[in-house]
DNA sequence: CCTACCGATCGGTAGG
DNA sequence: CCTACCGATCGGTAGG
């Protein structure tokens, strides 16, 4: 069953996608939904509350989407590399209202400190301690030969994060092949010999 | 000397280092300023000249900031990496005041098409196909085996954006060693053997 | 969940 | 470069 707060926040989730958590304002939100601006207030009570809100929510279809399907891949080097794969995908598909709410939001308050940063941060720390486990697994596994995990994690992101920003920037979904193939260059130059192909989907 | 509209982008740059161009409003700027808002307003004829005149401004200090000092380096290799190494020093060093401008306003804007993204876009190519140009010189001077120009120039600067961006996001300037460590190691898996060495500055 | 309102601020204009 | 203003919109509140 879908609450009215459900339908709150997944257009909130659209308009921040699109303009930032700080383009997205109650007035300009109840209209798109058609109720009065102090009826969506009631249901958080202040802006804040909202925009925390919603990241939670961009933060539950992220994983619905992204995340979890990636589970079903065997453990290791292969998860790893179609999670990043998917991340990929993702920026182009619209199907998906949050596709570019994380690119957003983590960009728009990386330098504001506050409790917006710090839940934004929040969510891409598990993000990234999630990249660790499945460069951890592929270790484990004689997939991967002994790397400092966090610098690699570091490098896949950057290059996952460059590829959406790029893609963006100059409209050229291009940028999203050069971040895949980074990545795929960079694991490739680390696996070990008789570990199967990745495949490039 | 000085003019009343250079100190006003002056302070313009200042503010959208910090808050975005979106952040930055006619009112606060001539209150910053000891103007008034016409006073300011009438430099500009309009929010968005003052937008484009503010994004120039930036671009100037930057390339008086980090690219320029960086040519007294011997061409090639040595002046590519003391770019890469200048632009991740410069995130931490408060003395210049566009130092978050482009990671914030390039964020900003990525995903709004128009006049204001597209002046941002046009100066980070700029800034792109000088790094491109770095790389070819590095080739041509034999320090550098063949390579895709582009695709080494984009992982570069995919590790120098995610540089600042997480630097900012977790206040950790460790992101900007593992950016340094990252540039450093891809520039190395590619060095002609009697290259000689990088100064890690 | 609504109407009706508050003070503050926005970009922009008129007129000097 | 100023004062004084415009209509629109902001987050938030009162009262129902």
């Amino acid at each position: 069953m879908t609450t009215t707060k459900d339908r709150i926040l997944e257009r909130a989730v659209a308009i921040a996608s699109a303009e930032g958590l700080d383009g997205l304002s109650i007035g300009r939100l109840a209209d798109d939904i058609g109720m009065s601006k102090a009826g969506v207030y009631g249901h958080f009570g202040s802006k804040e509350r909202l925009q925390i809100e919603t990241i939670d929510h961009a933060r539950d279809l992220f994983y619905r989407h992204v995340v979890v399907p990636v589970e079903t891949r065997e453990p290791g080097l292969a998860r790893l590399w179609a999670l990043c794969s998917a991340y990929l995908s993702y920026a182009v598909d619209s199907s998906f209202p949050e596709r570019d709410f994380f690119s957003t939001v983590a960009n728009e308050f990386d330098t504001q400190p506050g409790p917006i940063r710090d839940a934004v941060a929040g969510v891409i720390a598990i993000w990234m301690q999630r990249i660790e486990d499945h460069i951890e697994d592929a270790v484990q596994l004689g997939q991967l030969g002994d790397c400092d995990v966090e610098q690699l994690a570091f490098e896949l992101e950057a290059m996952m994060v460059a590829g959406h920003h790029v893609y963006h920037l100059n409209d050229d979904p291009a940028a999203l092949d050069r971040a895949r193939r980074g990545i795929l260059a960079r694991l490739e130059s680390l696996e070990t010999p008789g570990t199967p192909a990745l495949e490039v989907a």
